[in-house]
DNA sequence: GCAGAATGCTTCAATTTGTTACAAAAACCG
DNA sequence: CGGTTTTTGTAACAAATTGAAGCATTCTGC
């Protein structure tokens, strides 16, 4: 976590789709000169698919026309060698950009409302009702892990991710305090904690967030 | 007319409202360095009553942070002496952006009231009216706290951005002000401020406006 | 079933946030 | 100018949240 941001490296394409697959990303910041596949095919080839905002690292003297023009659809680019503060700046400036959208975008994809089990939780308002609508009280941090385990429902988390996710550092060693927070999320949303039907416990994984989510 | 697009030059802020004024004018580029009112401050004054791109034109070393950033917010900048692709580049860059961008907007020329739960907020007047019209006074800390949560709404602030709109300087270590004005500003507009539903606190993190805003 | 490991959960102290009371600063007003 | 009111920030304390320690429980592989 550094200014707010927490980011992820990758060295690879390969890794990049797994990180985009598995994370969700708000930004994407791609060099030109990749091993393998080079930035520009994968900014094209992520442009296809997402609207992810892009900013490219460039050598001087590159086509800076093309790089921002339609044909990759970058957001911005800078050229190195750069100065941190100025990196800063743009990434600030665009999601400034994409705020200014509607609001409710942390990913293109995501919807308002959920709903599972006979749960809905509203991502915008941050509540969470049962069946006769009464809100149950999440604190930041259990909301926040249940929001990370609705959003990769049906996918076991370690609790390197969840830590990740949640606290946006990653964990120490011997890091418990997720499965407190599990504990203490499982004691409000479970109707038996013993039994629980929605967060799974997987041995030797983590956690997997096993109900049916619809989004609403 | 040159590459598409036609231009006009002003010389000084003065002459820069009028053009504004008289015609329609879709990108702005503005030099730092003016006589008369600087480009500081000129960003500052159109970014209040317009949603207008803007790119600033900076010497070397001047604060980019600042430029990009939530007091001045420019769409972008650049370092002078520049190259004339590379600010061809940048417009485009700009206008693309533009035409991909979602609608509801919650800016100065779009609407002049909002509206919130069971308020109505008039950006224009200041004044905060309950479900019966009835106008509740609000300090200008509280009212501009307000309109920055609005505008942002749905998304988490940091004490430091709260700070940065509303005084439009960066905070001191163990700054609480903010927090001292959440907590007036809840007393006024929340039914149960111990139970906030508009203004809930992420902790870690800052203050978030949970609730759906309607531009009226 | 048993040993060892992984997970669950209680207790408690540290941290973060909410709020009250009061003082400084600013605006207002003659 | 002086006096008054309003606004805003600091200090201090209360409440909520959270994670570490540590023991209880469950699971795995034998």
């Amino acid at each position: 976590m550094q200014h707010g941001y927490r980011m992820t490296t990758v060295s690879d394409g390969t890794e990049m789709r797994k990180a985009l697959r598995d994370w969700n990303i708000d930004l994407l910041i791609l060099d030109i000169m990749l091993p393998g596949e080079d930035g520009f095919a994968l900014c094209r080839d992520v442009r296809r698919t997402s609207k992810i905002p892009i900013i490219m690292l460039t050598a001087v003297g590159e086509d800076t026309d093309r790089i921002l023009g339609l044909e990759l659809g970058a957001d911005d680019y800078l050229t190195k060698p750069f100065n941190p503060r100025e990196l800063l700046a743009r990434i600030r400036a665009i999601f400034r950009r994409a705020e200014t959208g509607s609001g409710t975008e942390l990913t293109e994809n995501s919807a308002e409302k959920v709903r599972f089990g006979s749960w809905v939780l509203n991502l915008g308002s941050r509540e969470l009702r049962d069946a006769d609508d009464v809100v149950v009280h999440l604190s930041t941090g259990e909301f926040s892990l249940l929001r990370a385990l609705v959003k990769h429902n049906k996918r076991p988390l370690s609790r390197d991710q969840l830590v990740d996710i949640v606290r946006g550092q990653s964990s120490i060693p011997f890091d418990r305090s997720i499965d407190i927070q599990i504990s203490r999320l499982r004691r409000k949303i479970e109707k038996d904690a013993k039994n629980p039907k929605l967060i799974k416990t997987v041995r030797g994984i983590g956690y997997q967030f096993c109900a049916d989510v619809v989004t609403a």
